[in-house]
Order: structure tokens, then sequence, then C-alpha cells
DNA sequence: GCGGACAAAATTGTTGACAATCTTGTTTGG
DNA sequence: CCAAACAAGATTGTCAACAATTTTGTCCGC
């Protein structure tokens, strides 16, 4: 029973709405702060409140949003500091996730890393910054993938979707995929070697500089 | 307004329903894979099913009850690859802490460890485990709160939520207490020395024990 | 003009009933 | 005796109405 492809009606109404509303929030289609009032979202995704409530709370969960007693639901604003926070959670995860594909990797999957290398080599080289955000956010998450840390992922899953918003500002800067080429290179490279403390090192060395680059 | 001291009614029925829930799942009181039925925990709790319902909700974004469509809610079970993952994500989380807790933590706090380590020599020698325990998960606990990394913190409150089955069993090992209290006494060395690395490094090197231990 | 009490509006929290879905036990045809 | 179809029961998902709470705007006394 493949039910897929009709996100309109009859999907189970908490799931749509869900999702929904957690894209419009990553898309960055709700402003940061903005009221979330639960008529209107009902009413916008054709839902009922029920819906919207459990969608909300579960958002509340995974830090997108944030419920007040008695006063209603906000996207939640990352500030600065926590996006550093956040970043150095993100940086011990992915130190241990690459550490992890290091040694649990396949050949196939190594050379998969080794083309997006080049890809993004490429990228860099004809100037198409948000082809290389898109390329630097597939690396992370294969190598994520590949380490086979369930937990790790699910955690790293969830601090990446509070960064959204930072990390668009990020990939825009102009010398900023330059210099981080040569760390993602470095990763790669690693990884390759099947070295994990140098791929966990390689890692942080990259955050490291992310975060140098967030405070600003 | 002083709200209070009053568990049955009045306090917010989702917000008691969910504490009381909770405390029930980490007490052990709930049997692990056993169903959590919705009516029987509303009854039972005395509120209503949509409050037990969004107390559910938020239960399975904390990892702890795992919920089907249509086919109800469970006590999650955590296996043991799954707490030797958990606890791989703890040991980098809670390095990351102890790091930022060398530089961060102030004379008064440095001291707070001390003394706990004396309590924890004390415990071992005199053979109580139990006492011991809750030392040892005290002094894990201060490490991350003066590390002032909130998100780091959090994700290790909800981490370490999975793993009270497993907690317990290991605490009461025989021989593990004096094992693991050489290590405990290096982590507040390093700290009280004010050395990050050599903080986080021996952070791991406790916790890189526990998995082992874990594993059998 | 200013501050506090008060009332009205808006919004979330709660409740009970109904619908949809899944599980289980039974029956029927081979 | 077995398998598939069917029916009954249990359980979750959804809905609309009601209650409680907070916010906002207004009015009165000073």
């Amino acid at each position: 029973m493949p039910k897929e492809a009709r996100p309109s009606t009859g999907e189970q109404a908490k799931q749509h709405a869900f999702a929904q509303l957690r894209q419009a929030i990553l898309h960055g289609e709700m402003a940061p702060a903005q009221r979330l009032v639960e008529n209107e979202l009902a009413e916008q995704f054709g839902v009922t409140r029920a819906s919207i409530r459990a969608a909300l709370i579960d958002l509340e969960g995974q830090g997108l949003v944030e419920r007040i007693r008695n006063r209603g639901s906000r996207v939640r604003v990352v500030t600065v500091e926590e996006a550093v926070a956040i970043t150095e959670c993100r940086m011990v995860l992915e130190g241990l996730c690459a550490a992890k594909a290091a040694t649990l990797a396949s050949d196939e999957q190594l050379a998969e890393l080794t083309e997006l290398g080049t890809a993004m080599t490429k990228a860099v080289a004809d100037g198409e910054p948000v082809t290389y955000s898109e390329l630097n956010q597939e690396l992370h998450t294969k190598v994520r993938e590949f380490s086979g840390q369930r937990t790790a992922v699910d955690l790293l899953e969830r601090l990446n979707a509070q960064l959204v918003r930072h990390r668009f500002q990020l990939a825009l800067r102009p010398g900023r995929p330059q210099h981080s080429l040569n760390e993602h290179l470095a990763m790669i490279e690693t990884i390759r070697s099947r070295d994990p403390q140098a791929a966990e090192k390689a890692v942080r060395a990259h955050l490291a500089g992310v975060i140098e680059a967030l405070r600003d």
C-alpha cells in the first residue's frame, strides 16, 4: 500500500501540518519571532486546531518554535551566541561521525566523497557560492550517513535545523568558500586514508573556522 | 502568585501528566516495551486524553516513548548497541563541557568538585555503591553546569534520560566503582588545573571505560 | 494629564463525542 | 485442516464547542 504523493489531504492531518509548518519555518517564510496563532495556521493549512497544536508541540521539541503558557507560539530566534554554542556541539559530534566514517565507510562511499571534493573545487573555481553551499551540505550529510551513528545523526539534524538562517548568511559571504574549501578537502583526504583521529581533527578544525566566521 | 504544591489539579493538566509520566518511566515503573494506552493513562492520572496525548508527543521527542500511527505508544527499549552509541555521543559532548568548564569555572566551583572527589573516594572505601552512583551523577551534572553550554547540556540531559535502565545495571556491578573512581578523580584534577585539552581527554577516557563495561 | 481598576477581545487550554484505523477472533470455502 | 474473507472490539486520530487565561483598550478618580 504505497500511499505517497498526495500532500493535500488524507495523509494524516497532523503529519501534513507538521511537515508544512516545518518547511515554512526552515525556508524562512516565517519571520523570526513571528507569532504563530493556532487558529490562523489551522485555516491556512486546512486542518483543525488540534493537529496544529500537536505539530507545534513537536516543533517545540525540535527547538524550532517557542511556546509559552497561554501566550502562544513563536518562531524561535537563534542568537549569534547560541549559534556558536550549537556549532560547538556540531564540532564534537561531527568529529565523532568522521572518525567512525573513516573506519566504517566502504570503498564506494569513499569514492563518492572524492567525487564531491572535485565538484566543490570546481564550484569555487567557477565562482558559484550557491552550488558550493549545496555541495557543502551534501558532504556533511554523507559523512554523517557513513558513520552509521544514528544517535549522533539525529542530534545533528536537530541542531542543523536551528541554524538555517545563520547558515544562509554565512554561505553568501565573499571569500568564505575559498577559505573553507581547503578545510573540506582535508576532511575528505583524512577519511579516505582511514585515519580516524586525523579525520576528527580535520572536522574540528573546519568547524572551528565556521565558529570564527560566525562571530562578527 | 506562587502556585506550587498541588499536583492533583489546577496546575495545568498537560504539564502534570507529562512530569508524572516521565517520572514513572524514568523510575522504571513502566516495564520496557509496555503499552501506553491513552485512555488508561488519562484515567490513572486524572487528566483528559488530550493532555496525555500532548505529553506522549513530548516524550516521543525526548526519545523516551515510541509512537506508531494508529497503533499506540510504548516505552522505548534501548538496546545495548544503542546505549553504546548514545554513550559515544555523551563522550564527545561531555568532553566539550569539561573543556569549557576548565576555563570558565570559578574558584568556588572548583572547590565543589574537589569536595565531591573526596566524598566519592570515601563512598568507595566504605563500599556504598548507591551513594557512589549518586555522587557520580552529581559530578557529571556539575561539570556540565559549569561549562555554561546550554545547548550541550540540553542534549546530554536528553541522552541521559534514555540510559536510566542501563545506568542502573552498571552501577551495581561489583568492582566497577573502584575502577571508575580513578577516572573520575583524573577528570576533577585536570579541570582544577584549568587544562581544557587534558580535561576533555580525561572525560573521554572515562566514558570509553563506560562503553567497554556496557558491552557484555 | 496620569495611574489604576475594570471590561472586552483575543488566544490558548480542556472536554467529550465522533470517525478512521488497526488488531483479533470467527466463520466459511476449499 | 488451512487460508482467506469477514465481523467485532479496541485504540488512536479528528473535530467543534466550551472554559480559563492573558492582553488590550477604556473609563474613572485624582
